[in-house]
DNA sequence: ATACAAACTCAAGTTAACTTGAGGTCAAGC
DNA sequence: GCTTGACCTCAAGTTAACTTGAGTTTGTAT
C-alpha cells in the first residue's frame, strides 16, 4: 500500500497543508507514520478527505462529521442517524430549491420592486410557513 | 402601519433579543424608533427576516446578505450578481443530494462495511469528479 | 560535507456570528 | 410615587475552523 506525502495531498484536494495538520490534530484523519518529520498517508485518507468535503458543503460541523468514521476511519454510522441525517439534508435541499428558484425569478421580474411581484410574495409565503413546521 | 416591540419579533421568529440587536448593530435589520428605550420594529423586518434566515440556511454569510438589501429594506440586487448566485446554489443543491442519497444508500447497504460496497465507491468517484471541476 | 527546500512544532492570532454579564432606564400597574 | 419587569448599553467572552509566524529538523541533491 502506497504512502502519500503530505503534499500529494494537497496537490489531490486542493488543501492546505496547515489544514491537513489541523485536521490530525482534531482527530478527524490520522497520518499512517513518519518519515523523518514528515507525515505519511495512506491513500484512504484521500477517500476520507472527499467525505470530509462533502459532509462540510452540506453544513455538517467537523465535529459531527468526526462522528462519522469509525476508528480505522471506515465511515461508520447507526442506520436511524444516517436516515435523520439525510432527512435534515432534504429539508435543507428544499430551502435551497426555494431560494435559487426565487433569485432567478427576482433576476427576470419586471415588477419595479421585488416587493411588488406577486410570485416574490407567495415565495416568501412558502418559506414561513415552511419554516414553522 | 403598525409597529412591532422586540419582543413580538423574537416570538414570531424564533431569534433571540441579542440577535436582533446584533442584526441592528451591523445593519442588517433597522428599528424605526424608539418608545422610551425600546426598539421598535416595522412589520416589514419580519419579511427581511425570513429572507435573511433562507440566505444563512442557503451558505450565505450575513455581510453577503446585507449586500442584498438596498437602503430601504427592500431586496436589491443587479441581475448578474443574482443569477450567479442562483447557479452556486444549484451546484450547491447537486452536491446535497449527492450526499442525501448516499447516506440513505449507506443506510439500506447489506454490504458488510460500506468501503466494499460498489454504489458506495461510484458515489464516491462521482464526488471526486464533480470537485474537480 | 553542505546547503536547501520542505516539513515540522507550538503558541498566538483571525473571522464570523453571536452570547453573556454587569449595571442602567423607563412605562405601566398598584 | 414606587416597584417591577422588560429593555437597554457596552465591553468582554465564546466557538469553530483555520492561519500565521518564528524558530527547528531533516532527506535529498551537489
Amino acid at each position: 500500500m502506497r504512502v502519500l506525502d503530505i503534499s500529494e495531498i494537497v496537490e489531490q484536494t486542493g488543501l492546505r497543508p496547515s489544514t491537513l495538520r489541523y485536521y490530525e490534530e482534531i482527530g478527524l484523519i490520522k497520518s499512517i507514520g513518519r518519515h523523518g518529520l514528515r507525515r505519511q498517508f495512506a491513500p484512504q485518507t484521500l477517500m476520507q478527505l472527499s467525505l470530509i468535503a462533502l459532509g462540510k458543503s452540506a453544513g455538517f460541523s467537523l465535529d459531527e462529521i468526526a462522528g462519522m468514521f469509525g476508528e480505522d476511519g471506515q465511515p461508520n454510522l447507526p442506520r436511524d442517524d444516517l436516515k435523520t441525517r439525510a432527512d435534515d439534508l432534504d429539508k435543507q435541499i428544499h430551502d435551497l430549491t426555494v431560494l435559487s428558484k426565487a433569485l432567478r425569478h427576482v433576476a427576470d421580474c419586471p415588477a419595479p420592486s421585488h416587493m411588488e411581484c406577486p410570485k416574490f410574495q407567495k415565495l416568501l409565503r412558502v418559506v414561513k410557513r415552511y419554516k414553522r413546521s
